[in-house]
DNA sequence: CTACAACTTTGAGTGCGCTCTAAGTCAAGA
DNA sequence: TCTTGACTTAGAGCGCACTCAAAGTTGTAG
């Protein structure tokens, strides 16, 4: 799989996926005969999952940490996993967060269109 | 209320309260006799609602655009409204999002630490 | 009166995560 | 052979949301 046809599957872009190896994000990738780029399958599974930390808010500096770690082999899953469930953590904290921010959507939401009196306690 | 106390109670830095004037998510501050901003109790209730908005991921210039309807007083509730059911509908989806997020990661670290057959699944 | 903190302005700088440009190489079809 | 398009590199540029710097003014405590 070229770099493009990656690109097209993924939803990222050419750009993004040489930034990805340049940074560290992806471990750099061999080469067909003519120095472009060659991707195995496997790939899309880890940008997918990049992806999936990328949503929940995880900084590049620290999907840094875990593609480092898992650059390392086996022996590093127990630290991959201590590090996701924290990530896990922070997720849930950020759930919880927008779920409090929901409640005072609603209550301004229904507020307008009140009572003046009521209107006005807002 | 001067600049200095509502950055100490709104937790927002007195760079930020005057960066949030200048461009327009603030009303502009009325002064003392020094020429220093100085501001009412209420201030600080719309500060929290803007920090609301900033936590659910609203970018500044939908903040912008709510602030301007406020701004123009009572004859823009209606629009008021819409705007933050629109962004209330965007804030149930990223919820959404997020906990399909959480079901990845919780498969992800239950797999570590399986039996070999199964971790390769992964 | 002096020192010092808190304020004022304009405009530049920062960190993040891309995103694009320029200049060049390579492979395949008309 | 020519053209087209996908690829290569190094490095510059961008949008967002601040954040800070510089130079100056004002208010108050000792």
């Amino acid at each position: 799989m070229r770099i493009g046809e990656l690109a097209a599957v993924s939803g990222l872009s050419v750009h993004t996926i040489r930034y990805y190896e340049r940074i560290g994000l992806m471990p750099v990738a061999s080469r067909n005969g003519s120095g472009h780029r060659s991707y195995a399958p496997q790939t899309l599974a880890w940008i997918e999952f990049l992806g999936r930390l990328k949503t929940t808010g995880m900084p590049i500096s620290e999907m840094l940490r875990y593609a480092e770690l898992r650059e390392r082999g086996v022996d590093s899953e127990a630290e991959r996993q201590a590090l996701l469930m924290m990530h896990r953590k922070a997720v849930r904290a950020r759930v919880a967060e927008l779920m409090e921010c929901l409640d005072v959507l609603d209550a301004k939401i229904a507020g307008y269109g009140e009572h003046p009196t009521i209107k006005a306690q807002q």
